[in-house]
DNA sequence: ACGCAGTGTTGGCAATACCAACGAATTGGG
DNA sequence: CCCAATTCGTTGGTATTGCCAACACTGCGT
């Protein structure tokens, strides 16, 4: 999505211009539209999302898989039950505690996973076209600072003992 | 909002911790309950947005805040019809073009300005906790190149002719 | 005079995030 | 053994935001 020609260049109040928090609404509102754009279809993005999740820690429980992913249990609840409608993923119930569903990506969760990566890259690779490689590592250093001072997420290698 | 001690740390998974737009998505999320907080009602965010553009670039027409501020006319309409109401700013037909209204902030907007740029200061300053002062102008930096690149906004020294 | 575009307004919709409440199950302490 | 607290999954719901179409009026250029 380049800057159409006819949009006329606009210069935002100096107030906005230089706080992070309205920098990032607005990058993020264009950021959420190219995702929606290469996915084709609104809920394609928390779809990617839990196969993400299910692929790398499944089989999960589905409050577990919420926490990952910063969702509520009853939007996990709707899109599971999209997912295992479409043949994506399994829910079968957990012998060793009857409260939780054991959560599974399927062998077409997989396949529609992998596609979504290559759409999901391409997006990536449009918002953070006037960025160098380095600046992009930096941008996503920074955001990754910012999530775990404000959330319960941790880069990987920091996990809990 | 310091992290809760009791949150338990998560790991998201590495598809979704390496991706720009999902952190983009996270820490927007989180910058936009903070300024929420702050802020005490839903509306003062976008009533700051306003003043402040009013404030700077007044008297202007409703489609040229908008632009400036990135926002749908229809939602300018309410919001002004909001702000007028309470005595913060005015509008007047344009003597020049009768299609247009001639908007202006009052002294009324003006205080309410300056007691909202307290209060998204302090927003900023708790957002940004975990970064230096080089840091936080890199990732203005970043963002705001983001934002020329994909969006019609400039910097303001680099206003078109 | 006419077509096109801009402006302000009204009415509306979709998506998202978030929440409360409930029943069933588990855990730990007294 | 009993009970309170917590967890899990689900249902039902709301508020907010961003976005859009359509309309009437106005201005501009041909």
């Amino acid at each position: 999505m380049a800057r159409e020609p006819s949009v006329r260049a606009v210069a935002p109040p100096e107030r906005l211009w230089h706080r992070s928090t309205w920098l990032l609404s607005q990058v993020s509102a264009r950021s959420y539209r190219l995702v929606l754009d290469h996915l084709g279809t609104a809920n394609a993005r928390t779809d990617y999302a839990v196969l993400a999740g299910l692929d790398e820690f499944g089989p999960i429980s589905q409050a577990a898989l919420g926490r990952r992913l910063g969702l509520d249990r009853s939007d996990i609840v709707a899109l599971l039950n999209d997912l295992e409608r479409g043949g994506l993923v399994a829910r079968t119930p957990d012998d060793s505690d009857r409260r939780r569903n054991s959560v599974t990506i399927t062998a077409g969760g997989k396949r529609a996973l992998r596609r979504l990566d290559k759409r999901v890259d391409a997006a990536q690779q449009v918002l953070l076209a006037p960025l160098n490689v380095s600046e992009r590592r930096q941008l996503n250093a920074l955001l990754q600072r910012l999530l775990e001072h404000h959330t319960a997420f941790r880069t990987p290698e920091q996990r809990s003992p």
